[in-house]
DNA sequence: ATTATGTATATAAACAGATTATATACAGGA
DNA sequence: TCCTGTATATAATCTGTTTATATACATAAT
């Protein structure tokens, strides 16, 4: 019913950001880097990854340039702006607080 | 740019099992059940609740039977089904799971 | 009396982010 | 030559949430 995607919508820009926090990076890195830390059930798929940089870009988050294709195909990279950075401070907080919440409606208690 | 229901998306129906579990309960009692704990964070809308109603119905994850309205109007009352139980179980442990996952993807650390 | 507020349900239409499908391009191994 | 892996991109579709709107009854206020 719910696939993976349900449960990332929200959140894959906040991931996006924080990984570029690390340093510059490109779409299939970062997709790679996303599925491999998500344990089996994250499984991002390229085009939302993509449209969520496309959308990213136009809201200022992000800046990007052309890297040069070491081996294979061009790589368009991407860095995090400063607009990005205090959004990813903003939804780092909000997931925080989210968590308990959820623990409270989900596994219930009191 | 990101709405609580975007955070809600792949959890609502997870919500509504895990408070049908301490008894039955009605569209309008369940709404403001979760907006009381939503800590201000949540804030999910009628037509969401009801239209999640509709879909589980359909699932086989809830019965429903008319109550009576008692002072105002008319009262339709939803109770989970072993399928639905099951389902929460589920969506329980998926939570749980996705909770380190997005800690990791989120916060970061390592 | 009538207006406003709170309780309670319901559905069509619009919205937005994720997925599916598809296309392109190059390198290296079988 | 074909397949796999790397790498980006977009149109069309899907789906759960929101917006807007409608109905209905009880009670308190004007």
């Amino acid at each position: 019913m719910a696939q993976s995607g349900d449960f990332l919508r929200g959140h894959t820009e906040t991931i996006i950001l924080r990984l570029l926090l690390d340093g510059d990076s490109y779409g299939y890195e970062i997709s790679k880097n996303i599925v491999e830390r998500g344990m089996g059930l994250i499984d991002i798929k390229d085009a939302t990854i993509y449209t969520a940089f496309r959308r990213m870009e136009n809201d200022g988050l992000l800046a990007t340039y052309w890297g040069e294709g070491a081996g294979g195909a061009r790589r368009r990279y991407y860095s995090i702006t400063e607009k990005g950075r205090k959004l990813y401070e903003e939804k780092k907080a909000e997931w925080q607080k989210l968590r308990t919440v959820l623990d409270n409606l989900i596994l219930g208690g009191k």
